[in-house]
DNA sequence: AGAAACACTTACAAATATTGAAAGGAAAAA
DNA sequence: TTTTTCCTTTCAATATTTGTAAGTGTTTCT
């Protein structure tokens, strides 16, 4: 289950927090010394951060600002009402949600549910503009649909797209393709294209693959 | 490039907005007719709408509220600072971002395309928890790993996941794979299976298949 | 227009991966 | 221990991917 770290000041709040994550089947952590928190919690790899504001040491913003600059993930600030504008502040120093305290126990987990789902780990896809690639798996997604690429069609395809919007020559794909540098009349690179681009076609990306003749192929448009 | 909707009757902030979003190269449209808001921009399906809270006919937040309901994308607020309040009532009714007027070009947009960003039309991955399948493909995502699964491999995986944390009985699996109902002694299921664990482990996904003696095979929790 | 260079496509076989059958081993229940 | 259920490995059939070959289009140049 997933990890959650608490800083709170007030002791009955902070050991309210725990008891509601703990019955719910977090693995909730919460914070006792105040000094280098940031440090702290990074150290703690949570999965989500329940912030208080209103700390003794330190504010809240500046924790904040330092463990988003250290990628820590989704911020839940708690604050308490008549402290809002401090909490659109909080969304500009990169907390993800907010939430006013005292807060209803449904309404608290409802939200943690939510981030966690949010910053669930994406998986790395490749941007193409109109598509993305998953650079290992080669499965291709447009929109809420995808496709698999053979392992030359995904290649080729990742070629492009990391060269884009550059063009990319029959030379530099045949290297790729079977680790010789020169292109006499690879044929057989041709024959890939024409069947990446018929697969590309099946997606709906048509007209992706531009040839510019004589100097080798690049990828259409934004 | 992305459609944005603007709801905005303060005439000058229009043409400004249109102008700036135009420029830019983005396909901006602005409403006119305040009546039946909602619905006129359902038709239009922008990538993103830029939403006045100050509006003569209908609240922004009345507005908000229903184009959430519709499943319409992004919604950045735009509000004048001493309406700070509202701002945040407006992130309980779904609204993604805001913005206070006037507002900074380059903030704008720079806010535009983080939410166009955030909002790209995502993949439909099933979720087992600990992982994500590419019901389509029969790609397997833990973290930002991923790794393809043989037809047989991910039909199994996707009957277990889709039934968490039911248990699926063999007959179901075989049924399945092969269209029949009766399960003898499928031993190709077994050894398919057998396969699926295998792959599983490459991706340190141990013994999240677990066997109910009897009766099936069952993920294991999240 | 005709020739030459370059780009594209299709059909076929060799190489590679996936699949189910068979046979036997391992673990749990009786 | 015996029986039942589950697991694993090997092997041949099948399906997919890939390169070769042979030809068709298309652009550029004279």
């Amino acid at each position: 289950m997933a990890r959650i770290t608490i800083v709170e000041d007030d002791l009955l709040m902070r050991e309210e927090l725990m008891d509601i994550l703990q019955k719910e089947g977090y693995e909730a952590v919460a914070m006792e010394d105040f000094q280098d928190i940031a440090l702290q919690i990074a150290t703690l790899v949570p999965d989500l951060v329940l912030l208080d504001i209103n700390l003794p040491e330190q504010s809240g913003f500046e924790i904040c600002k330092s463990l988003k600059s250290k990628g820590i993930g989704p911020i839940l600030i708690l604050t308490s009402r008549d402290k809002l504008q401090d909490e659109l502040h909080g969304f500009h120093l990169g907390a993800d949600d907010y939430l006013i305290k005292p807060c209803n126990r449904n309404r608290l987990l409802a939200r943690i549910q939510n981030l966690l789902r949010r910053f669930k780990e994406q998986p790395k896809l490749v941007d193409g503009g109109s598509f993305s690639l998953d650079p290992n798996t080669f499965t291709l997604y447009k929109g809420s649909r995808s496709l698999l690429l053979s392992a030359n069609e995904g290649r080729i395809l990742l070629a492009l797209v990391e060269h884009r919007p550059e063009i990319v020559s029959k030379s530099t794909l045949s290297e790729l393709l079977w680790g010789t540098e020169q292109y006499i009349d690879e044929n057989a690179l041709q024959v890939n294209l024409t069947r990446l681009r018929k697969t590309l076609r099946q997606i709906d990306l048509e007209n992706h693959i531009e040839t510019i003749r004589g100097q080798g192929y690049r990828l259409r448009g934004r």
